[in-house]
RNA sequence: GCGCGGAUGGUGGAAUUGGUAGACACGAGAGACUUAAAAUCUCUUGGCCUCACGGUCGUGCGGGUUCAAGUCCCGCUCUGCGCACCA
């Protein structure tokens, strides 16, 4: 008998399937087509870890699934070699960043092919190929021609002494993060993508997306769309500190208009540019200090200066459109330059960080919002309540008693009352009824409270002495025993709870209705939800929502204000100082301006240079190039200077997709017929990049669409997103921890690619990160090993002795149905694990012998479906087993339910809802045979102790439930 | 702080629509084969009580709905991740 050898089986099948290109992919129209593919790779000098054999390992399971379903299917592979790591590395060992991709890219490739990845190898693509990076500059002047690719001055770190420009998250207080030196802003010219154009867009069609939910929510998040309003706050004439400048107004946004009655103080960016003009000569000095201090931090650090608000007056005051009250405009770097306007109005009562701000500086604090629990939602009955404090005449204790029209429970509250007459005063009405019900013959109303609405209960704040009730009146807990006052004969489990008022609370009460806000009073925060608004003028009495239209409007009509929109996106920055990406295909001619490169010019080259260190005179390496930066204007002819910036390495993997459609086309980017039967992508695996690629993907696509280049809108129908693999003790691998798995040595050992793509897919949901496990690995090898040894003693057997056929095909349509929704579903995990339990079913079975008809099925099938995951074993043992074609060739077995079933079925059965018994049938029993079997099964009697039951349920071939 | 998940044996996990909780695997224990070990094969394996039949408790905590809850509802605790002074 042969024995299992991965090491033998593996590389004759990888070189029979290279050989005879049985992965190899043309558009046909006649065929279903799929296309899955996985994040293409940055090809490192580590070669392969195990996210990447993770990753694809998905892939290719998907892959050869749908390719075993007679599909089209497309599985591309390419490598993402713009970027930074390649050209530190060449500049460190003084190579060229071309040369060590090179090498990078033949290791991957070896790799992906020892692991067995069913790649059509014809499209690999290479975004640093200059074929390839042609026709990302092409993208580039579609959009610079569309006005989405525009150049703008904006503030950049800068290295004073390494003279370089940094990137936010290099500057670490203040300083340069290489050599320690204080860092300076610089305004620079930049390259953007217009994204925000299609802010919109992209948020419309997410919804619809079958994507993980974490991603969609964090894309939307990331668009940060808000409604609001822009307000023009008029300078106050004795305010304005500078006569002579031309601004007469600070405009804010805000997405609470409602609460500008509630605006006493201004508040802008360190970096508004008015703030040298309202600064007044008195404040001058400390205005200026504050701000060089403000601008100099990185946003990151401002980040984490949280806890503590800082800022400065201007000695300027601006009018509030609302009040017409004189108030003053503060600098605080709590206000950021670049959303919104720069500039805010605040409202201390309801932001928390104005609240912060304003308790710090003693300024001014108006509220003016009502807190309350809002309108009845939905089909809500419980529209009035009371709460009615009685004291209890037998102990002369408060006793709070939470009243509602409606007999119901609320968050573990027993509401007392039944139905109101509609005339009735409801106290009133309250009152009767709890005499009656509790026997008091006193009742005496010490304070009451109404509140329309939902209301909600803290009955069990444990550590806290104080609670707020349904109706939003407050009492500090006296005690948290829960006294069952046996209202009702009926219902036992009704109590009250004893409150008394604290001094505070008690104080109110005098004053008759009340409604408190719980963190505003005990708290002593600012209150950010909705109400009814007070101390605003015309407005008062009117909601919160109503409000935020209504003031708009009427500031409108005032010209003070509009409503507006902003996001929290920006624009993207793509333009790069250094060497190692694609050139920016534009052209600085005098006269004309920023010129895109003609098609028929493109690729702009990137040129072969010795030296590509970045030098430190703040210009691109390209720069240095004379002979190739100066060339002529394509407009005018006139000498001209080609841009030096290179695209930031997202720019190429916003396309690729569309590009692996039709990677050979050297006419256009794609032929629009191919890209729109290939794509959009079915599935889109990987574990990384939830937001900026995504985003930048779809935003290119969006764009293509509307250019007519793809029917399509959105690139990716399903984004399969998985965790990541950690080392044995459940933190990331890294090499300076030693804990680096790496697959290729797991395939050495002996294992093979088969046990290892096997295993890393049975760790557990490709969602969940997972812990590495080399005990596991042998688990899963034992598994391969056992369904190896089980073809063989097939194989060598005498196959005229069976006893269990019956037996074996109810295990194989049983598998073949369970493993076939499994992978469907992308539950890889107990896809395998339906494989091991089947190949252990088969294990008990070949004692009793083999028929070779059915035998031979039950372990083809078990081949098959197995191929997605361990290929290699699959299509040797295929062969085994005198099939001809390639495994993947072969249709995808098929089941028939009737056979997933046993000849007898076994019903639980349970009495009162516990389990007492089990009764075994004939698969075609009646109902009423099978309630009748476990009525009279032993232990069931036992426990219906001859009682006549009240009910018996019957859930089709599982259980059936007794009531007695 | 806001948003999105998660919590099930010694471990990873299963339970797809509310219907026999713990599939499958790891680990552990016992046995077979072997001079021995490895490999392989078989059996046992949530806790407690019981010789056994069986009983009882049990899916983070407290309640609720239901004949029936890991699953649904209300309230909480812990934890992971993402975003984070976005007005």
């Amino acid at each position: 008998m042969k024995r299992y050898n991965p090491s033998e089986i593996e590389p004759k099948w990888q070189a029979v399937w290279d050989e005879q290109q049985v992965n190899h992919v043309d558009a046909d129209h006649q065929r279903q087509k799929l296309y899955v593919s996985g994040m293409f790779p940055y090809p490192s000098g580590a070669g392969m870890h195990t996210g990447h054999a993770f990753s694809y390992s998905i892939v290719d399971a998907i892959a050869r699934f749908h390719r075993q379903h007679g599909m089209n299917v497309l599985n591309p592979m390419g490598w993402d070699t713009f970027g930074l790591p390649a050209e530190n590395y060449a500049i460190k060992t003084g190579t060229q960043p071309a040369a060590a991709t090179e090498i990078n890219i033949a290791n991957f490739k070896k790799q992906f092919k020892r692991m067995g990845v069913s790649i059509d190898w014809h499209r690999e693509i290479n975004t640093t190929d200059p074929e390839y990076y042609r026709w990302t500059q092409w993208v580039f002047t579609k959009l610079f021609e569309r006005g989405l690719a525009y150049q703008k001055e904006s503030l950049q770190w800068w290295c004073p002494v390494d003279k370089t420009v940094l990137a936010n998250e290099q500057v670490e207080g203040g300083h340069c993060w290489r050599c320690g030196s204080l860092v300076e802003k610089k305004s620079m010219k930049q390259w953007f993508f217009k994204i925000t154009e299609y802010a919109d867009a992209l948020l419309d069609e997410i919804e619809d997306l079958d994507w993980p939910q974490k991603i969609k929510t964090a894309q939307t998040n990331w668009i940060g769309k808000s409604q609001g309003a822009e307000i023009e706050f008029s300078l106050s004439e004795n305010g304005a500190a500078d006569v002579s400048s031309n601004a007469t107004s600070i405009s804010v946004f805000s997405t609470r208009p409602d609460t500008i009655f509630g605006a006493t103080f201004l508040v802008i960016a360190p970096e508004h540019p008015l703030v040298t003009s309202l600064t007044t000569d008195e404040m001058r000095e400390s205005v200026e200090s504050y701000v060089k201090d403000a601008v100099k931090k990185s946003e990151i650090d401002r980040m984490n200066d949280t806890k503590e608000k800082t800022g400065v007056f201007t000695g300027s005051y601006a009018v509030n459109p609302a009040t017409g009250e004189n108030i003053p405009v503060w600098v605080a770097d709590y206000v950021l330059t670049g959303y919104g306007t720069g500039a805010i109005m605040a409202v201390p009562a309801h932001d928390e960080r104005d609240y912060a701000f304003a308790e710090k500086f003693k300024l001014p604090i108006i509220n003016v919002i009502n807190p309350s629990f809002g309108e009845p939602q939905g089909d809500e009955t419980h529209k009035v309540g009371v709460n009615i404090a009685l004291r209890d005449p037998k102990t002369d204790k408060v006793v709070v008693l939470d009243w509602g029209p409606r007999r119901e429970r609320s968050g573990g509250m027993m509401l007392i009352g039944g139905g109101v007459d509609n005339d009735e005063d409801i106290v009133e009405c309250a009152i009767r009824e709890i005499a009656e019900e509790t026997g008091y013959t006193d009742v005496q109303l010490v304070a009451r409270s109404e509140a329309i609405g939902r209301g909600y209960f803290y009955s069990n704040v444990k550590d806290k002495n104080y609670s707020i009730d349904a109706h939003g009146l407050y009492f500090e807990l006296v005690s948290d025993k829960q006294e069952d006052t046996n209202l009702d004969e009926g219902e036992k489990e009704k109590f009250t709870v004893t409150w008394q008022p604290t001094d505070k609370v008690a104080a109110m009460l005098d004053d008759g209705i009340h409604r408190y806000f719980f963190e505003t009073l005990v708290e002593g925060k600012s209150y950010h939800g909705e109400g009814l608004l007070v101390n605003s003028g015309a407005f008062n009495g009117m909601s919160t929502s109503d409000a935020r239209e209504e003031i708009v409007d009427w500031l409108e009509q005032q010209g003070t204000g509009r409503s507006m929109i902003t996001y929290k996106m920006r624009d993207w920055l793509i333009s790069r100082q250094r060497y190692w990406g694609a050139p920016i295909p534009i052209i600085h001619c005098e006269e004309h301006g920023a010129v895109p490169v003609p098609d028929d010019q493109l690729p702009v080259v990137l040129p072969v240079v010795e030296d590509f260190a970045p030098k430190g005179d703040g210009k691109s390496v390209l720069g240095r190039v004379e002979e190739w930066v100066n060339t002529t204007c394509p407009t005018c002819g006139g000498p001209a200077k080609r841009e030096t910036d290179t695209m930031d390495g997202y720019a190429c993997s916003s396309w690729y997709l569309l590009r692996y459609a039709d990677p050979h086309n050297d006419v256009q980017a794609w032929d629009p017929e191919k890209a729109n039967y290939w794509a959009p992508v079915d599935y889109y695996v990987g574990g990384d990049h939830a937001v900026a690629h995504l985003l930048y993907v779809r935003f290119w696509t969006h764009v293509f669409h509307d250019m007519g280049l793809t029917q399509f809108k959105e690139p990716v129908k399903k984004l399969v997103y998985h965790g990541y693999i950690n080392a044995e003790d459940g933190t990331k691998m890294s090499k300076s921890k030693g804990n680096v798995i790496d697959p290729l040595d797991i395939i050495d050992q002996g294992y093979g690619a088969d046990a290892l793509r096997t295993y890393v897919l049975f760790m557990g949901p490709i969602e969940l990160d997972a812990a590495w496990d080399s005990r596991g690995i042998a688990g899963v090898y034992r598994f391969l090993n056992r369904v190896w040894t089980l073809t063989q003693q097939y194989l060598d057997a005498d196959k005229n002795q069976t006893k269990n056929d019956e037996a074996v095909k109810v295990a194989m349509h049983r598998a073949t149905k369970k493993a076939t929704d499994d992978y469907r579903r992308l539950s890889f995990n107990t896809a395998i694990a339906a494989l091991m339990e089947y190949t252990n079913e088969l294990y008990k079975y070949k004692i009793d012998g083999y028929s070779d008809t059915v035998w031979r099925e039950a372990l083809s099938r078990l081949v098959q479906l197995v191929a997605p995951v361990a290929p290699h074993i699959a299509e040797e043992l295929w062969h085994q087993l005198g099939h001809d074609s390639f495994i993947q060739n072969a249709p995808w077995p098929t089941w028939d339910d009737a056979l997933t079933e046993n000849e007898s079925i076994t019903i639980a059965v349970q009495v009162n809802g516990k389990l007492r018994g089990e009764v075994t049938l004939e698969k075609d029993a009646s109902e009423d045979d099978i309630k009748a079997a476990a009525l009279s099964h032993e232990n069931v009697a036992k426990f219906l102790d001859n009682k006549e039951p009240t009910k018996i349920i019957y859930i089709r071939g599982r259980l059936v439930s007794i009531v007695v």
